[in-house]
RNA sequence: GGGCGAUUAGCUCAGCUGGUUAGAGUGCUGCCCUCACAUGGCAGAGGUCACUGGUUCAAGUCCAGUAUCGCCCACCA
């Protein structure tokens, strides 16, 4: 034991420890029915991934509940993975291609995807090494990827069910087109950002054939020239077929059903009388542009308006944008802008702040867009997932996450699926050629669209001719007998597999012993970026599919910040890297921090040097361990049990500490309150054990006289019992320094598989904890004394207790050795009888007086400074204790317990500011 | 426009159901390399708990409002 090095090394350990642990299979769980599951289901990062400070918080915390589980005897199952994360996925292979001066395209779709297996097999496991040094303890065995083969057939099983169900539909909406991806977005992938827009004002002249007022000059001329429109986008209005105007609205009322000419256009358009504009925005009219905007689209809807489109998939204009095809979105308003100015139809530009959605991806501008494709309906679905959350089946931690995910869940809207990228599950859809030449022509299903109802259409089961929904291709087509079937180009929203993670990666829709065993999950521990995402879509899938909740408590941690607040990413720069921190701090380390700074559910900031606490306290737990290793005897140290007689003041105290920190930290764990839970752990260990028990128990290791050899036995046991219990305390937040000595104590398992502590109330003392308290603070202020009075640490001094009672002796007998030796007293004198002596400094506390001696070094102009300023603290508190006491309502209305309290307090202090005062007039 | 969170020591933050003297880490000051640990030990200074009002015997804690910062949601072009 003698060559521990003085300096915990993560670097040699933890590599060494995570191999030995997964030889072992100590993270693998299988089903026992004899046994309670304990399932978490990882969040799956992305495959192209690497790790981030958020998932270091996340796992952290999904390792904390799953070891602590573990220990308290569950049958603990974590199961890992990754998704295929479509869309960042191709962008990335995309790029690792044109690198080489290829495309895609000219790859072909087969080329293309072979491409991304290919990465991913090089690429694919970074992650998940990463996520080792973590020191996770996932059941890596079952890793899953959501492109595999079962978590595959999952997502066409449940594409099919909900199919069959009426809940998957297809149609011609406006949904987030993505012109960089060129792919369509779910709503929840088009985050609105606040933008600094401009709002331009466009005149729209009247049909001149309607026979208006003859043109004249001036305002009056302009007036009544047309009506001025204002677009934030004026490159839509190539695509505009209507104005609209509020039919309420006296200015325009007049003017509902003339013509309008199309500036630049020329095309004849009307204007019309919709309750949807807003007569105090803009002008009061706008320009009705149903391919480009979602609005637009339903007036359009109204009034049976054919829409336009004026724009490719790419962003460029179209053939219908007439002399401005072929241009880009933006060039086009700029040369659109440009020829308005020039025939004064650009009545005026305004700056104008409003939130425009941006791709989640690659975060280029979002187009809203026409587009055919295919949808779930939520609004049946969201239903059982609000009872769920309502009937508390399913927890939110912290609670107030609850409203947001109901609010979300009210109002859901139905959720785009279909993304017309290639890496993905290919829609299990298949279509007739013969018989789809009518499909193609289904038309919009006109369901209102309104602010409370949002179901954007409904079955179109009999137009849907020749389409075949079906895991494999159909060999002919059910209605008319052809062969030529061809399957779906487009591939399903990543999230449409991720949402039946916590099913499929146990098996669905195989009737697995897994499933059976480990579902509904115990707890999903996750950021509360993807609440809408994947948690509340999970919480759907998992009613629907397994009529069941996919978990029961959610537990929502903060977003990981730089110091000013900013989200930590990439782009920023302002990224700390996990990987660089567990190199230079340890894996340890870099977990205890993380979820020291982490109050529940609020927002982490981070900066390197926080991650020395953990280093440090990581490295407190080394030297105190080898502290106790080098002054055991192992081979004769039997476990510490209850039967062990003639335990010491200390020893009884620190037992009775550590039965109640076991007793809180396994409350604040139950409670998810990891931070609480930690710091709990760590205060006792550093400041009751470190700072007292052991300066307490040194001498007696130190002394090898005969006469205390028993003594020296049972705090041998107690420092191991202690030490032991601690290290299981602290395993699950830092489980490679714990093991590391676990392992160092004797031939033995891994902490892992021991057992959780369970306090033993019968260790409870609190006399002994009342007692230790005193013997602190006698230590403490004779300690304060020699500080004050700068005595040097080598002085050894002679001070004098005297207690104030007649039982006061016998109380501190017991700790005098520990007050001779932490507070350096050569002679120290309890006695009832002591006088004060002549030269001395005084210390006041309850029930005794202290005396220091300072024979020829006294000096009292200090003395009484010191002395003046303990008296005004006490003073400040009487007066405050005694103006309570004064109030009758207080002694009339408090609890009895509260007031008597006071009055004891007061009686207390008066007479510690007695003796004080007394004290320094003798000086 | 709606919702949520934050505001406590120089800095970063805890403080759950109101009740002894409001805590920690870090930084600062002084003294110590004392035979586990200087990634350490001992002692100390530092707070009108954002502001205003209210409820209460009692408010950092509960309620209302204000201010500042931040986040999320939302189809006003």
């Amino acid at each position: 034991m003698k060559d521990i090095p003085s300096r915990y090394n993560p670097k040699e350990t933890e590599e060494v420890l995570y191999s030995q642990w997964e030889k072992k299979g100590l993270f693998r769980s299988k089903p026992d029915p004899s046994r309670k599951p304990f399932t978490i289901v990882i969040p799956p990062p992305n495959v192209t991934g690497i790790l981030h400070m958020g998932h270091a918080l996340n796992n952290s915390i999904q390792d904390i509940l799953i070891r602590w589980r573990r220990m308290q005897g569950a049958n603990a199952l974590w199961v890992p993975g990754t998704d295929h994360a479509g869309i960042a996925t191709q962008n990335v292979v995309e790029r690792k291609l044109r690198g080489e001066g290829r495309t895609r395209q000219e790859l072909g779709r087969e080329e293309f995807i072979k491409e991304v297996w290919k990465w991913r097999e090089e690429h694919g496991n970074t992650i998940i090494n990463q996520l080792k040094r973590l020191g996770v303890s996932c059941d890596w065995q079952r890793t899953r990827f959501t492109m595999d083969e079962g978590l595959s057939d999952a997502v066409m099983e449940a594409f099919e069910r909900l199919y069959d169900k009426g809940l998957i539909y297809r149609g011609n909406y406006i949904i987030n087109w993505c012109p960089r991806c060129q792919t369509a977005l779910s709503d929840e992938e088009a985050p609105h950002i606040d933008t600094e827009g401009k709002l331009y004002y466009i005149r729209y002249p009247f049909k001149k054939a309607q026979g208006f007022p003859q043109l004249r000059s001036g305002q009056a001329r302009l007036k009544a020239q047309g009506v001025v429109v204002a677009t934030t986008r004026p490159e839509t209005m190539l695509g505009d077929v209507a104005v609209a105007v509020n039919p309420k609205d006296r200015r325009y009322k007049k003017f509902i059903g003339k013509k309008l000419i199309l500036p630049l256009v020329g095309r004849e358009i009307d204007i019309i009388a919709d309750d949807f504009v807003d007569k105090k925005f803009g002008t009061g009219a706008v320009k009705v542009t149903p391919a480009h905007d979602p609005n637009d689209f339903e007036i359009s809807k109204r009034h049976s308006l054919e829409p336009v489109k004026v724009m490719a998939p790419d962003g460029k204009m179209n053939k219908n944008a007439g002399r401005f095809a072929g241009m880009d979105r933006f060039l086009a308003r700029e040369a659109i802008l440009r020829e308005l100015k020039e025939t004064g139809l650009l009545v005026k530009t305004e700056k104008h702040q409003h939130a425009v959605g941006h791709c989640y991806r690659c975060h280029t501008l979002i187009e809203p867009y026409l587009s055919f494709q295919w949808f779930v309906k939520m609004r049946p679905l969201a239903g059982p997932a609000i009872e769920a959350v309502k009937t508390g089946k399913v927890k939110f931690y912290p609670k107030r996450w609850t409203k947001v995910y109901l609010n979300w869940m009210e109002n859901i809207r139905d959720w785009c699926i279909s993304r017309q990228i290639w890496w993905g599950h290919r829609l299990p859809v298949y279509y007739c050629k013969n018989c789809t030449k009518q499909a193609n022509e289904l038309t919009v299903d006109s369901s209102p669209r309104t602010k409370t109802s949002l179901v954007r259409g409904r079955q179109l089961t009999e137009k849907n001719k020749g389409v075949m929904v079906s895991k494999v291709k159909p060999e002919r087509c059910p209605e008319c007998g052809a062969t030529d079937i061809y399957q779906d180009e487009d591939v399903l929203d990543t999230w449409f597999s991720s949402w039946l993670w916590p099913f499929s990666t146990l098996g669905w829709p195989e009737k697995t012993r897994d499933l059976e065993y480990f579902y509904p999950t115990s707890t999903l521990v996750t950021a509360p970026e993807i609440l809408f995402f994947w948690v509340a879509r999970m919480i759907i899938s998992g009613l629907e599919f397994m009529k069941e909740v996919p978990f029961k408590d959610v537990y929502l941690h903060g977003t990981v910040r730089d110091l000013t607040g900013k989200k930590m990413s990439k782009s920023l720069g302002n990224v700390i890297d996990p990987i660089d921190i567990i190199n230079e701090f340890g894996s340890d380390a870099l977990r205890y921090s993380m979820i020291a700074i982490t109050a529940t559910g609020q927002d982490v900031f981070l900066s390197r040097e926080k991650f020395e606490i953990g280093r440090n306290f990581a490295n407190k737990i080394w030297n105190a361990s080898r502290f106790v290793l080098m002054n055991t005897n192992l081979s004769k140290a039997k476990p510490w049990t209850q039967s062990v007689q003639g335990l010491a003041l200390a020893d009884r105290w620190i037992l009775s500490r550590l039965t109640r920190t076991v007793e809180s930290v396994t409350k604040a764990l139950d409670n998810y309150r990891f931070n609480e839970a930690e710091s709990i752990a760590y205060d006792f260990f550093w400041h009751d054990f470190c700072d007292w028990y052991l300066e307490m128990a040194k001498p007696i290791l130190a002394d090898s006289v005969e006469r205390i050899a028993d003594r020296r036995k049972i705090t041998e046991l107690v420092l191991l019992y202690v030490l032991e219990n601690s290290l299981k305390l602290l395993h699950p937040f830092m489980p490679f320094v714990t093991e590391a000595v676990w392992q160092n104590i004797e031939e033995r398992g891994s902490i892992m598989t021991e057992k959780w502590p369970k306090p033993d109330r019968s260790l409870i003392n609190k006399e002994a904890e009342k007692n230790i308290e005193l013997i602190q603070s006698v230590i403490i202020s004779i300690r304060n004394i020699r500080s004050d009075m700068n005595i040097p640490h080598t002085a050894m001094l002679t001070v004098y207790i005297v207690p104030l009672k007649k039982d006061g002796c016998g109380k501190l007998e017991e700790g005098s050795e520990h007050i001779k030796r932490l507070a350096r007293a050569e002679k120290l004198i309890i006695e009832k009888t002591s006088k004060k002596p002549a030269q001395c400094a005084t210390a006041v506390l309850e029930g005794f007086n202290i005396f220091v001696s300072l024979e020829g070094v006294i000096d009292f102009k200090a003395e009484k400074a010191r002395l003046r300023k303990k008296m005004e603290d006490i003073d400040i508190k009487l007066k405050f204790v005694n103006k309570r006491l004064k109030d009758d309502n207080f002694i009339k209305k408090a609890p009895e317990k509260i007031v008597s309290m006071e009055k004891e307090k007061a009686a207390r202090l008066k007479e510690q500011k007695d003796r004080l005062k007394k004290t320094l007039e003798s000086l």
